[in-house]
DNA sequence: TATACTTATTCTTATATAAGAGTCAATATA
DNA sequence: TATATTGACTCTTATATAAGAATAAGTATA
């Protein structure tokens, strides 16, 4: 045997997700009626959604059936922000300006992004907490794949919401490059904050279900007032 | 049923390998045996197995074994060190100064390690990469757990494999909040660099299996020529 | 309205078979 | 004779299936 049956499980889920027949949300068959299907046992069928749950791609409850994951604020946010504030608890920022403009793409974007694009959206965002300037976030992705994406202005808190619910488009993981940075005129000024300010500075890689990486996002902090958590198990 | 048979499985063998019945980097019974001397069948042995295999608390390998794993400098770094190098290999660093004293700890201290402890050993290191000054790491442990850590001067480049190999204490994961800040006077004279410099610091709290707050480490990174990576999935 | 019943789901456990990996002796080869 | 090479054997974990238990929600009933 050259692959498990339940990676071809797995495999042909997936492939009903992306081409929107189990549509984020909804109910997959149960493991029985998804084994019957596929002609393979139910425990086959339990394995491939036990991966697929790992991944957080689907959830289960017991007594209730297997959803697609879907993207909510929360979630993508709990997922994808890691601020916390200095009591420990989640960080939910409050949104400060936004402006999306279109534009060509440089060459290390159009490298990392997939496609290859030469025309990218770039979406740059202010965040407040607490009444303080908290962060900028300068977002950039294809243009191919979000369509219309100026028109949708003012867009939601979390991206990653409008991504799956708009275009389809599941972002399951990313990866941050953190570095520490001064903040920079510009930014000082858009921020309202002295120049000097030290800062920390994301770099976000973000793949999603098919595995393309569909964003990249410098996220900018300042620190004085949350931390960028991370546990390692 | 209270609690499934493979959580009392798995309960089961953390206790050994806590007590020193099943140590670090041995193999385990296999799986037959050890549902034949719990009374369970070799799947239900599995699934526990399976549980601790997700918390890196054992390995197994097709055809040889399950093992206790083992903290190898190697794993150590690539699981708890998480700095990337601009063309994204994983970072070794070059030792550098080292000191170690046995002090009173301070409150927040007290509060957060395991015991409370009143005397703590503070270990300062500093750290190279590619010949420049890469890193200041404080750690902060209880002396009850670590008796005559001092004497064991110079410690390797790894602590966990230390605490492992020579105390028993199994870290297996950690927390870290990181912030932006500047250097600083005292330290920038440690390392060689200027005080204004912006760098990213570090603070952790490490876990071992017994669930104790075994370490409280401050680490502070300059990120001219790496970055500390972060994968969300 | 409360309670029992039904139905549909995932979860747990058990068993059988497949596949990977080392050991060791028999065999071929220089 | 010394040294590879092969192959059988036995250990291990991995995969697949099936049956029953637990859970949740709706539905009938007193």
């Amino acid at each position: 045997m050259s692959q498990p049956l339940y990676q071809v499980v797995y495999d042909e889920i997936i492939k009903r997700i992306v081409d929107g027949r189990y549509p984020p949300g909804n109910m997959l068959p149960s493991e029985f009626d998804l084994g019957a299907e596929l002609g393979v046992s139910q425990g086959t069928a339990r394995k491939a959604l036990t991966e697929l749950e790992k991944r957080k791609i689907v959830e289960r409850r017991q007594g209730r059936g297997t959803f697609v994951t879907l993207r909510t604020p929360e979630n993508s946010m709990f997922h994808f922000f890691r601020l916390r504030s200095p009591e420990g608890e989640q960080v939910v920022p409050e949104p400060g300006t936004e402006k999306v403009v279109r534009r060509q793409s440089n060459k290390n974007e159009r490298g990392a992004l997939f496609g290859n694009p030469r025309s990218v959206f770039e979406i740059s965002r202010t965040r407040n907490f607490r009444g303080e300037p908290l962060s900028q976030e300068v977002s950039v992705v294809p243009t191919d794949l979000f369509p219309g994406l100026p028109d949708r202005a003012p867009l939601p808190n979390t991206l990653y919401v409008l991504f799956q619910q708009a275009y389809s488009c599941v972002i399951i993981w990313a990866e941050d490059s953190l570095r520490a940075g001064v903040m920079g005129k510009e930014l000082a000024e858009d921020l309202g904050v002295d120049a000097s300010k030290p800062v920390l500075v994301a770099e976000r890689k973000s793949y999603d279900l098919q595995g393309r990486v569909v964003e990249l996002r410098t996220s900018t902090f300042i620190t004085d007032n949350v931390s960028y958590s991370v546990r390692m198990d």
